[in-house]
DNA sequence: CGATTCTGCTTAGTGAACTTAGCGGCGCTC
DNA sequence: GAGCGCCGCTAAGTTCACTAAGCAGAATCG
């Protein structure tokens, strides 16, 4: 439910979950596969790292059965909207003819509309 | 539809969308009240940056009216589950009974949590 | 007791994201 | 055609997430 955690917070919160899962810094380690390593987990507990990326979050989210979510927004990641998935609306562009097609199509359609553009210069 | 793009196929289609919205990389900047600026996006397009952050991509899909997760997929990030909100399991252990609490209690029973499992070395 | 093996931790280093500053080119206008 | 402003670009510098390596303390066991 918080919304954002300053680093300390953060990791006086992380610190608490694995405690209470009963693992150590190399237990995670081990089980992220080497991807958190027990050193730099150490600094994100004591509120060393201002703001750990997505990938590690993801990881320790895994391994501690926490909601990847919540840990984004803790440290201040900006999170997708959950729905609201915001259409690329352009001004009026006829968006439904773009999207049947592939995407070398619409990637092709990009490059002609720059062309486009590029003419458009000399008006 | 897009899952992974490379640096460059990124690149190529962020210069295609902006330069179909009409805008040079310096109105980008500006645009994003200098958060990204115009120098860097030139490097994006031409594929020199491996994994932008959320932070700046959040910002291109302001100004361009694209989707912000649809630009984390495409550069390899961590997305949380549109649903599948994976409650914290964590074996068990009653759930309910800690919902309830606000932050701070939260966190002083994660510490006493800790407490109890250092106690209980001496077993 | 000493050796071993965990624990968390720290320090110095690396690399990549991002910034700063400025360059050369192009199209205006006078 | 000289000056001016905007264009994309780039090289060097800064910052910070993350790594590599190893140290000190405590528990365990011979």
């Amino acid at each position: 439910m918080t919304v954002q955690n300053t680093p300390e917070e953060f990791g006086a919160y992380l610190r608490g979950v694995r405690e209470l899962a009963g693992l150590t810094l190399r237990d995670v380690e081990q089980r992220t596969n080497q991807v958190v390593k027990n050193g730099y987990l150490s600094q994100i507990e004591k509120g060393l790292i201002g703001r750990p990326s997505p990938g590690i979050l993801y990881e320790i989210a895994q391994v501690y059965q926490l909601s990847y979510r919540d840990l984004l927004l803790r440290v201040g990641h900006r999170v997708p909207d959950e729905k609201a998935q915001e259409a690329p609306a352009l001004s009026g562009f006829p968006l439904h003819l773009i999207a049947d097609l592939d995407e070398e199509e619409q990637q092709a359609l990009l490059e002609y509309a720059a062309y486009l553009r590029h003419k458009k210069k000399g008006r």
